[in-house]
DNA sequence: GATAAGATGTTA
DNA sequence: AACATCTTATCA
């Protein structure tokens, strides 16, 4: 089952963690004529917390920008951006309208999924799937997985390249199977 | 294992 | 100028 709305418009830090388990689906639509479109079905294995203006790790700390406005927006939207020039990473808006959050996909359990960068590269997610409304869209949406995710399985850490980030640094909210 | 550098373009 | 990264190289 899909997850929908309601799901993501909650606590972001709540969400980050309940993501893990969950089956990330990437629809990849035929790039050349009659080559068959590919659908990707992967468990999601980290994830980070990056929970609104007051939070200095956060891209929407800096405001209402052209970048940062999906996440200004309603819950369970895909938040892409470009990093490093180089790479791309793939959140998922969080929490109600106007409370500007999202979860970091970090590592999905296929190959060359181990890290945000990467996984965007394998799934082919760029900036045209910015601003997707995940609870409808038929190229990337994220499923029940089969098995239930204990609260013991869910180890914790210090969020990933976010030194710049004063006190907000330290959170523990990363989260990784 | 830890650390450093380089690739690269968007952002404010 | 800094950056929510990854790969490769060079240490220990």
């Amino acid at each position: 089952m899909r997850l929908n709305q309601k799901f993501f418009n909650r606590n972001t830090v709540l969400v980050a963690q309940e993501l893990l388990g969950k089956i990330l689906v990437r629809k990849i639509p035929s790039t050349s004529l009659g080559q068959a479109a590919k659908i990707i079905r992967a468990r999601i294995m980290e994830t980070e917390a990056y929970c609104g203006m007051k939070d200095l790790a956060c891209h929407a700390s800096k405001g209402l920008t052209e970048r940062t406005k999906v996440m200004f927006g309603p819950a369970g939207y895909s938040y892409v951006y470009m990093i490093y020039g180089m790479y791309y990473c793939l959140n998922i808006v969080t929490e109600r309208e106007g409370n500007p959050s999202a979860v970091l996909i970090r590592a999905l359990d296929c190959e060359n999924c181990n890290g945000p960068g990467k996984l965007c590269q394998e799934l082919k997610i760029d900036k045209k799937l910015n601003d997707a409304d995940i609870t409808k869209s038929n190229l990337l949406w994220i499923e029940n997985g089969e098995i239930k995710i204990k609260k013991s399985q869910i180890k914790k850490g210090k969020r990933i390249g976010v030194d710049y980030a004063g006190k907000w640094k330290d959170k523990l909210w990363r989260f990784y199977l």
